[in-house]
RNA sequence: GCCGGGGUGGCGGAACGGCAGACGCAUCGGACUUAAAAUCCGAAGGGACGAAGGUCCCGUGUGGGUUCGAAUCCCACCCCCGGCACCA
């Protein structure tokens, strides 16, 4: 009788004692480094989601292990960060109480699991051990140069009470709480990510990601190539030949366009209401109708701001400056359809190809000129320097190849593209363009107002300024301090801890304060990778020897969710630690797969809908490999798929069966192969499930076993043991326990992950003396005929045409063509 | 709007130029049982004809196309999911 309540506590209670998973960090001949994201030790308890990628990911470990490397599969808690804060005021109790409460949680369940973690070797991040390095690592990145404090517009969520990064913000609101996220003027720390902007894409090129993160990370990091212009303020002059090109420049309004080649057609600007130049520029009689417009701004959020579909609102500034093509004067607006941080905050208005532009020109009044026309529109006789284009109801935006410019001066004529270029040139003699590429990634804010994270290592000194705490001061304890609520004013819990601030400067010794932000929680799962194989090392963030030896990871799953945030930071921080010659390679992740999301029976699983599954109960009832088992075969891994309890059942009988069937063949004891379609289903099931797990495609290797179950115990049959040894082994990385058991009833020596070799296939032993061939008449399937592998044309035709169905459809009609795939198909074409 | 991914039986999904619906769930029929559950055996995309073995037609979101042959490739469109979005 299959119990797999008691086997896997068996087998789980053997992994432990044995310690089994804990690969030889120092002495591991053919390391594996299989990594999956790290949870988020939730207070509600490890959720279905979470043990979906896990699984998944513990299967390709496994099938490494049994293909004979030494895998090291280790797991982490992120328990720094806004939620676990959250969840601990809500339930009332203090997140240092909370957090190791929901780890030992969240490790009960991932032992019930069967995941084959490495458990001498986690992380937690709230564990000084650990955070010490967290903070460690800013001071590389402030010594670098990296890390710097500015004053910027952040993100403030009103709810949370908290800075949050540009990447936290969806659709202008804050990703924890939907609450719509305000601009606030704050100064924080930021690193200095977009240094790194070029080599984060480039890279791109050649690691081995999900063609989807991928595609993701370059649209995040939205590189655009284009040119900054200089538009001279109208007080001035035009900037000429003799004038300093700085000088020039000072007096402008700078904007970034990636269209330079309509700037014939710039018939005025904008700029941000924020915008530095807009007090300079307004006018007396117009002051205070662009100090109304500002102020109703700022009290928009960012939610309505961004709506796309909004009207066109603006304000005139009084001011003009000069389009430095044409040098004819331009009416400087304000509108809050340009953004203070895209670009320079300022833009060149083209309304005749820009749909935005040219909503405003519309409401406003402002004049309209095209600029660019395609060749056929301008037709062969007509002069494009004063071609008379009527603009529509809408802006002409068209990019293609045949477009020229039109009533652009000399310009006119040239190809749009190349007309661009030359006038960037020509602007650039006078200092006044240049060609610049503008990203949309911004540097990335790592101070947060709030409590539970590590503090930021930095003391500001009365004398000296700015001081990083000196690394052997490291770490700079997290204090127990019991009211660790959030202030609506921005000012962070750690300030109201006197006891933790006020220190003398680490430098000088006179009165210093310190910093009592902490870091965002993405800085500390930016690393925690590193850390797994040098847990132990109290000296030194990250071994030599132990990361030479493990990393970069070999094989990283997890949720797309982190394709931008994650993803991309831990990118950063790595290729930021090896310049400063801490690691010998830039990129983590040698492989990244993201597994697909699950649903519940159609819909999104989610807390609000309470369709919330939690593995504990099902692991219960039908035990650890079966709900595993059950996962993996809802649908394609990378895919996800839809999770209904009935749909268990299936994979539950079919362990049951395996049991019976190996069970069976020990007490029947007949070994090798007396059925040749048995051991041809064998050949071609270990190809099937070999090629499967290599590629994540663990439905189907599942499919595959069942089916090959299926045929060892077809009618009553009883197997025999060399027909199931290899199947106990095929199955093992998806319902480990089981295969233990059996592996060991086999009388096999435990355990089957470091004692079985992975079965091998002969092609030739998959292969039939006879095949069965589809005979089409003219594409349509009329009979299957029975030859013999390799079978000529002649042969197979004479063979169909005895087919009393083929002869019938061929009655009558001439064959015209006969398309003959050898061993796959035989085509008559009639007509 | 832009960028990804996807639309196949009652359901989850296979197949990704060559026998559509593997594998499984649910369903139905049978065996076992006093009975039920469990288990085992079998049926099954829809339709028409046939007593039956069978035979034919229709079928992979819609409409076109390429091909001897299309779920699969190409073009256009519709719908769903995810991401980005007044990004200049």
């Amino acid at each position: 009788m299959y119990e797999p309540d008691k086997t896997e506590a068996r087998w789980q209670a053997f992994w432990a004692e044995q310690r089994t998973n804990e690969p030889d960090l120092d002495h591991a001949e053919r390391p594996f480094f299989n990594l999956m994201m790290y949870p988020y030790p939730s207070g509600e308890g490890l959720h279905v989601g979470n043990l979906y990628a896990f699984t998944g990911a513990d299967i390709f470990g496994r099938y490494q292990r049994l293909r004979g490397r030494d895998v090291f599969e280790p797991i982490g808690f992120d328990a720094f960060g806004i939620h676990s804060e959250n969840y601990a005021l809500q339930v009332g109790t203090h997140p240092m109480d909370q957090i190791p409460r929901n780890i030992a949680n969240f490790e009960r369940v991932l032992r019930r699991a069967g995941i084959m973690y490495d458990w001498s070797h986690t992380v937690d991040t709230t564990d000084p051990d650990y955070y010490r390095w967290t903070q460690w690592i800013f001071l590389q990145l402030f010594k670098a140069g990296l890390a710097e404090k500015k004053e910027a517009p952040v993100n403030w969520c009103p709810s949370c009470q908290t800075v949050l990064a540009n990447e936290q913000v969806i659709a202008g609101r804050c990703e924890r709480c939907d609450t719509p996220v305000e601009q606030r003027l704050l100064s924080q720390w930021f690193f200095r990510i977009t240094q790194y902007v070029e080599r984060l894409l480039a890279n791109l090129d050649w690691i081995d990601w999900s063609e989807t993160t991928k595609v993701a990370q370059r649209n995040w990091i939205g590189r655009s190539d284009g040119a900054r212009l200089w538009f001279p303020l109208e007080q001035r002059e035009i900037a000429g030949d003799s004038h300093d090109p700085e000088q020039a420049r000072r007096e402008a309004i700078e904007v970034f366009t990636t269209r330079p080649d309509t700037i014939y057609g710039a018939t005025y600007m904008v700029l941000a209401p924020e915008h530095p130049l807009v007090e300079r520029l307004a006018s007396a009689e117009q002051q205070d109708e662009v100090n109304a417009y500002q102020r109703a701004t700022a009290a928009t959020d960012l939610v309505e701001r961004r709506k796309t579909e909004k009207a066109k609102t603006g304000a005139f500034t009084g001011g003009y400056a000069v389009n430095p093509a044409t040098g004819n004067r331009v009416p400087v607006w304000i509108a809050d359809y340009v953004l203070m941080e895209y670009g320079t905050g300022a833009i060149m208005g083209v309304p005749a190809h820009d749909q935005r532009d040219f909503e405003f020109a519309r409401e406003f009044g402002l004049d309209i000129l095209p600029v660019v026309a395609s060749k056929a529109l301008i037709g062969a006789d007509q002069d494009p320097a004063a071609f008379d284009l009527r603009v529509g109801e809408e802006a002409f935006v068209e990019h293609t190849e045949d477009e020229v410019l039109i009533n652009s001066d000399r310009f006119s004529g040239l190809a749009a593209e190349e007309g661009g270029r030359a006038i960037v040139d020509w602007l650039g003699e006078r200092g006044l363009g240049e060609p610049h590429v503008n990203y949309r990634l911004h540097d990335w804010c790592i101070s947060r107002q709030r409590y539970w994270g590590p503090p930021i290592p930095v003391i500001y000194c009365s004398e000296c300024g700015i001081q990083p705490v000196p690394e052997s001061d490291l770490p700079v304890l997290l204090p127990h301090v019991e009211d660790f609520r959030p202030d609506a004013g921005g000012v962070a819990p750690l300030a109201r801890a006197e006891d933790f601030y006020r220190v003398p400067c680490p430098d000088c010794g006179a009165e210093g304060r310190r910093e009592t932000d902490v870091s965002d929680t993405f800085l500390d799962s930016a690393w925690y990778f590193m850390r797994y194989p040098s847990v132990g090392f109290d000296d030194r963030p990250f071994d030599a020897e132990r990361t030479k030896r493990w990393l970069p990871v070999d094989m990283y799953i997890g949720g797309e969710e982190h394709a931008v945030l994650h993803l991309l930071y831990s990118r950063f921080i790595t290729m930021v630690l090896h310049d400063l010659g801490h690691l010998t390679f830039e990129e983590p992740y040698k492989r990244f797969r993201k597994h697909g999301l699950l649903i519940k029976e159609g819909a999104k699983i989610s807390k609000s809908r309470g369709n919330v599954i939690l593995p504990d109960q099902y692991i219960e009832r039908y035990g650890a490999d079966a709900f595993r088992t059950y996962l993996m075969f809802l649908g394609p891994f990378q895919e996800g798929g839809d999770f209904r309890d009935v749909g268990i059942a299936g994979p539950e009988r079919f362990l049951k069966r395996v049991w019976d069937s190996v069970i069976g063949a020990i007490e029947g004891g007949r070994t090798g192969f007396d059925d040749p379609d048995v051991e041809r289903a064998l050949h071609a099931t270990i190809r099937q499930v070999t090629q499967d797990y290599e590629s994540l495609e663990y439905n189907t290797a599942i499919a595959a076993l069942m089916d090959y179950l299926n045929v060892v115990r077809a009618e009553g049959r009883t197997a025999s043991v060399d027909e199931v040894r290899p199947l106990v082994v095929l199955l093992s990385p998806v319902a480990p326990h089981i295969a233990e058991e059996l592996w060991a009833r086999l009388d096999e020596e435990p355990s089957v992950f470091d004692q079985a070799e992975w079965p091998t296939y002969d092609e030739a032993k998959i292969h039939t003396d006879d095949v069965e061939i589809p005979v089409q008449v003219n594409g349509k399937l009329r009979a299957t005929v029975r030859v013999e592998r390799g079978a000529s044309q002649d042969v197979v035709q004479e063979v169909a045409l005895q087919e009393e169905n083929v002869a019938r459809h061929l009655e009558g009609v001439e064959v015209r063509k006969v398309v003959h795939v050898p061993d796959r198909l035989l085509n008559l074409v009639v007509g």
